[in-house]
DNA sequence: TTAAATAGGTTTAAAAAATAAACCAGTCTT
DNA sequence: AAGACTGGTTTATTTTTTAAACCTATTTAA
């Protein structure tokens, strides 16, 4: 009764599925902490688009990000809380059914 | 070399990707041919937010569009395209490569 | 017969999001 | 000290999404 694509599809997390946003949660997924420079590299967006997408994801605390210094320059480390990262299997479950389900 | 999730997201098609339009298309996929009401039910989208996103569908060659008179009320005909069926499919390879690989 | 509700949509306008451009603070190079 | 680079943030422009209003025609009810 739940397993409706339709159904799935309409209660989508829109802060995972959004692609710059899915990317950057795909490298943390891997790596567990980056760096801001890092994700920039990895990601291929923008520094302006990841700065932006990072809060967005901070707010819904699905990852935390803490800035340090390391010989004078900044650093801005992001890592994958709990959160996020139930967020991002329950994301992946949902859209593994509707795939499969597509056209049945 | 293009089996990288972050590539396929990075490419993947929007027009595809949007959860309205993706309710659509599911629809469309299992039925072949329905028409706005039937979507509109489906989908529980809104009447404008449907016939905009069906603009945007047809707009892509996804979908066509054919109206007609059933009894002197209006009909809209919706039906996928083969193009659009070939996009539907290269979408959900690009989605079930990237979920499967998140977090590998 | 004429008002009110319904069906089937489209158009317009308001809210949210993505992208790009500009900016700021500090450091390094020359 | 001027210019360029690093590491970001803020602002503004454009694109999307969503919702609200509107239009045309039909049926129902008074």
């Amino acid at each position: 009764m739940k397993d409706d694509p339709l159904t799935l599809i309409a209660g989508i997390d829109r802060t995972i599925h959004a692609p710059a946003r899915l990317s950057i949660l795909a490298c943390l997924a891997a790596v567990k902490t980056g760096d801001f420079t890092f994700l920039l590299n990895q990601t291929g967006l923008t520094r302006g688009n990841l700065s932006a997408n990072l809060g967005k994801l901070e707010e819904a605390g699905y990852v935390s990000i803490k800035k340090e210094f390391v010989e004078k320059i900044p650093r801005t480390l992001i890592r994958l809380t709990a959160k996020g990262r139930k967020a991002l299997t329950a994301y992946c479950n949902d859209m593994q059914f509707v795939i499969e389900n597509l056209g049945g």
